[in-house]
DNA sequence: ATATATAGTGTATTATTAACACTTAGTCAC
DNA sequence: GTGACTAAGTGTTAATAATACACTATATAT
């Protein structure tokens, strides 16, 4: 093939890489893949890709998602942009990161043609990662936890329906401490961003849980 | 000139664009060099360019800065990277912005040879910006006001010493209100980050005031 | 009927933020 | 040197927000 891109100067690649958070089994996981070529062939990494050249940062990091994953519509925000000349042994390449939240039940994986494999992983037992990628991952970690305290963040990883201590539950992984009952449910109702649905949750030999939804489901509002 | 660089898929380039603030009479103002090539030759746009094949990112915002207007030694922070496709219409580009603050008395400007004319402008009097720099600017204006509330980034626009006065005085530039003068200086000072000079400023009429300086000048931390 | 497990609820305390006005120490004009 | 002027400097009170804390309700299981 004959090599018809050209430039004056010398270019840098660039991709898209993104943290994908979801909550399973009360832990908080992280979406990567296996590597299916060089370099760190076999290793596990974000997914990403190289950005088409004539394509949106955010539709190549989503497009890109999809193609290794299966994983679309989901809320995704940019994080930061790497770039160390060393990052990849194959040419410079900067990388667009991003951090996605998804439910769970919006899920279905699908191993993608540029990935082995794609698997969840507990955020405690992350294996060793391709690149930079841990660096990306602790980073999106941190922000994440951070805007829980300012930010309606947090609702992006709950199903359709959950209950008021299935809410707190997702607050205290993503903040990793413990939370009182009371008090945090006082401040999560002033939110004004929840509504009950009227169901009920039986879910043990105990009293019922109240059911309640996202008023504005796909809207991250900063609040305080 | 032979075209030496090739590849074998489209690479965009990528800049660095800073956007620059500083204090002066009062107001704040933004660094802008005026373009001296095509495209937007003669428009005013934010200080940057091509990122070098072996540069850190952080690198290239600096060197291009002091290339383009003699400004180096200030507080920068990586902002947000741009990306549509259309906003260059040479060619591809993706811009890795950041913001940085410097005070006054650290400034000596110097036109280099990229830019025809470096010049600081009042934000609320910026003449028509090449590229997508207007929203750059306005991204980077609102997370600086931001960030005065739960950091110490204001102190970046500080001169060596500095009256309780003239620190509201930036405060209230930054956040474009008007603040209480008792429970400013409670808050500041139980920031413990300044400490008294021993020295007084005579500046009119008027009782003089005490000067202070930063306890630790190159430090920006997260308070509150 | 009883044991058990989580859902659900209110009040008192403390800490933080906000509102508010007068005295002090200089300069300047006369 | 007296009085007018100007910004510097200083505390207290009230309102709001954050925290600590324990019992009752309602289901299931045996």
């Amino acid at each position: 093939m004959a090599v018809p891109y050209q430039y004056k100067y010398p270019h840098p690649a660039v991709t898209t890489d993104v943290a994908v958070f979801t909550l399973r089994n009360q832990q908080l996981q992280l979406l990567l893949i296996r590597r299916a070529q060089e370099p760190y062939m076999g290793q596990w990494a974000l997914p990403g890709g190289f950005l088409e050249i004539d394509e949106d940062l955010d539709s190549c990091a989503k497009r890109e998602l999809k193609e290794e994953t299966g994983v679309a519509d989901l809320y995704m925000e940019q994080l930061y942009t790497f770039g160390r000349p060393d990052r990849d042994p194959r040419e410079r390449v900067i990388s667009v990161t991003y951090y996605a939240l998804v439910p769970t039940d919006k899920l279905t994986l699908s191993a993608g043609s540029d990935a082995a494999e794609t698997v969840w992983f507990p955020l405690q037992e992350l294996p060793e990662l391709a690149f930079d990628h841990e660096e990306i991952i602790l980073l999106a970690r941190e922000r994440l936890a951070a805007k829980t305290h300012y930010s309606t963040i947090a609702f992006q990883l709950m199903p359709e329906t959950f209950t008021l201590s299935e809410l707190q539950s997702v607050y205290e992984i993503l903040r990793d401490e413990k939370l009182d009952k009371r008090n945090f449910r006082k401040w999560v109702l002033a939110l004004k961003q929840l509504e009950e649905t009227g169901g009920k949750r039986r879910n043990g030999n105990h009293r019922p849980a109240k059911i309640y939804r996202l008023t504005n489901p796909d809207r991250v509002d900063i609040v305080r």
